[in-house]
RNA sequence: GCGUUAGUAGCUCAGUUGGAUAGAGCAACGCCCUUCUAAGGCGUGGGUCUGGGGUUCGAAUCCCUACUGACGCACCA
């Protein structure tokens, strides 16, 4: 496709006085109001280096630029150059583009020949998947697919919470209340009971802290009992938690979680010893990061066992040795913010640069209206009740409209479930925000569902469509009205929207992105027919609606919707 | 206490990295299906961009300050 921002920008380079190509590349804007053109060349920033006020400027840039065949106008408005593309062009150049790739549609290669790392989820073994733990799930399984989208190789590590004092803890809750039958039978609530129940006891008596710090020690040493009852949690666990990714269609390519790096911290912890950047305070062995105005970080304690922190940072370093990754991201919440930084820094004192390839893509907290949540007080509402409630509703709303529709139960499944992740993913990922039933439920206006069936409106557009409309000479100088032109602006943005959502980690970017697509389609098509007997006419809207399904089917699918062609 | 982060319409949020008249959705009210999917479209009302200073041609955006919320700060992860 026609690079339009790269053509105009070096029309302008000769216009204006010490300006690089890349520079007004990087300057040209889009207009606010559609009326004023494709692009906007803000000229104020050239009224030093010039000597005249920027309305001057804009005008003798205007007037002296050169019509190259994909420009209609340029005209000078109150300090901006307003380009206005030549409307055949645009829609040849990115209609064409879209029949061609498909699927591909908005991909590049910035990525080709590098690494990825995306590590999300890491979900807690024992602990029931709640709502809060979709953020990281989908918020990680978009930029897995985003950067794949992109041209890396990437990797989707779920790093499971599967070690630390938390099963010493279960040891001892298991050993004191529990037994085999009831934990297999019913993995997840078995032992979050057991679990509370070790809580409430240890308050009363914290000797039991000091038998589960025990036990955790004795999981590192390798103690056979300890470490047979830690794998029937992690596997009656693991099953659980595959139910509800298969649901998400979130796929992981490595599940080494925490356990997984037990017998390479020795080693590290070796290392950092000998690099002399630790050292002893109240038995336990800290490293001071004071000089970078960041608290002590504590990597043994005083009993010799392991923390997250130690384990994280041995996870770093082999993750380097064993991948070579050029990025290794980490999608976890804003409040492991510290820790991120605390653990980056050391790995940097040890001595490897690398350590700026890895990126902290933090994100708000998930509260129900009762406060925070909180598994031990068990104030959490399930995901897996959330999404089945939600294919509950969009089957009682298909049976109301749709009824003879085939498939009903996946599309109940894609619809349902895709509201859920698509509300996740509507907001910049930084912001708290509060669980909601009625919000997690609404269907229409800026959701999933309405994306989707704009998405089923377009296919369905299409299946009328003559037989033969795809194989036609289409003439694109026929799409002239105000509505395809805002359609065909919006298509052509799709690639730079995917690399700028995955050089900022920001899925949210394409949500909106396809939201705002939609709408602009749909106005379209409120006002103008598509198969009309015109038929030049009726082939042109054609590959537009063609263009717009494939666009919103492939921004659907980087944040994990499916997208189903009827509903 | 220190640090990080957020504060934009009644509610939920965008706002292209300092630019043109601050935009959507929801909720409310009123319209539009004998015509390609009404999970749709159109219209109306709704704003001291938390308060106060400052920087400059120009601030929701940058700086200072106060307030409010969330999160974090040594043996949990």
């Amino acid at each position: 496709m026609f690079d339009f921002k790269q053509g105009i920008s070096e029309l302008l380079v000769a216009k204006t006085e010490g300006l690089t190509v890349e520079e007004i590349y990087a300057s040209l804007e889009i207009p606010k109001h559609s009326d004023m053109g494709d692009f906007a060349f803000p000229c104020f920033r050239l009224a030093k280096t010039m000597r005249k006020a920027p309305p001057i400027i804009a005008g003798e840039i205007a007037a002296a630029l050169e019509t190259a065949t994909f420009i209609e106008k340029t005209e000078a408005v109150a300090g901006y150059v307003n380009v206005t593309l030549n409307k055949g062009f645009l829609a040849k150049e990115v209609l064409s583009e879209i029949k061609a790739k498909k699927e591909q549609y908005g991909s590049s290669t910035i990525g080709a020949g590098k690494k990825a790392i995306v590590e999300f989820s890491s979900t807690n073994i024992a602990k029931p998947f709640h709502m809060g733990h979709i953020r990281s799930t989908m918020i990680g399984n978009a930029l897995y697919r985003i950067h794949q989208f992109l041209g890396y190789d990437t990797v989707g590590i779920n790093h499971l919470g599967d070690y630390g004092t938390q099963f010493g803890k279960l040891i001892v809750a298991y050993k004191k209340w529990g037994n085999k039958e009831q934990v297999e039978a019913n993995p997840i609530p078995e032992l979050l009971t057991l679990y509370v129940k070790f809580h409430e006891e240890a308050e009363k008596d914290p000797s039991y802290d000091d038998e589960a710090r025990a036990w955790f020690k004795k999981l590192e040493e390798n103690d056979p009992e300890a470490h047979e009852l830690w794998t029937l949690f992690r596997e009656v666990s693991l099953k659980e938690f595959d139910r509800v990714y298969g649901m998400l269609d979130v796929h992981f390519d490595s599940y080494a979680g925490e356990s997984f790096y037990s017998d390479k911290m020795p080693a590290v912890l070796t290392e950092m010893r000998d690099k002399g950047i630790m050292k002893v305070s109240e038995g336990a062995e800290i490293v001071d990061l004071e000089a970078y105005g960041m608290p002590p970080a504590l990597i043994t304690k005083k009993d010799g066992s392991t923390l997250y922190i130690t384990r994280d940072i041995t996870a770093a370093i082999y993750r380097k040795n064993h991948y070579n990754f050029d990025k290794n991201v980490y999608v976890v919440g804003s409040a492991q913010k510290l820790h991120f930084q605390q653990w980056m820094k050391i790995v940097e004192l040890m001595g490897y640069e690398w350590v700026k390839d890895c990126v902290h893509v933090d994100f708000g907290m998930v509260a129900l209206e009762e406060g925070s949540m909180s598994t031990r007080s068990g104030r959490i509402v399930f995901l897996e009740d959330v999404l089945k409630t939600a294919v509950e509703k969009t089957r009682q709303i298909i049976e109301d409209k749709n009824p003879n529709l085939e498939n009903k139960e996946d599309v109940a499944s894609a619809v349902g479930i895709g509201a859920i992740v698509f509300q996740e993913l509507s907001n910049n990922r930084i912001k708290d925000y509060t669980f909601s039933w009625e919000k997690s439920l609404a269907f229409e206006g800026e959701t999933g569902p309405y994306v989707q069936y704009t998405h089923a409106r377009c296919c369905s557009v299409i299946r009328k469509a003559p037989k033969d409309w795809e194989v036609q000479d289409i003439n694109f100088d026929r799409l002239v009205e105000k509505a395809e032109v805002e359609v065909l602006r919006l298509l052509r943005k799709f690639p730079e929207v995917v690399e700028d959502a995955g050089a900022k980690y920001e899925p949210s970017l394409i949500t909106r992105y396809i939201v705002d697509l939609a709408q602009t389609f749909n106005r379209f098509y409120h006002d103008h027919s598509i198969l009309v007997d015109d038929e030049a006419l009726s082939f042109a809207r054609l590959a537009l609606v063609n263009g717009v399904r494939q666009t919103l089917k492939n921004g659907l699918y980087l944040i994990s919707l499916k997208a189903p062609e009827k509903m």
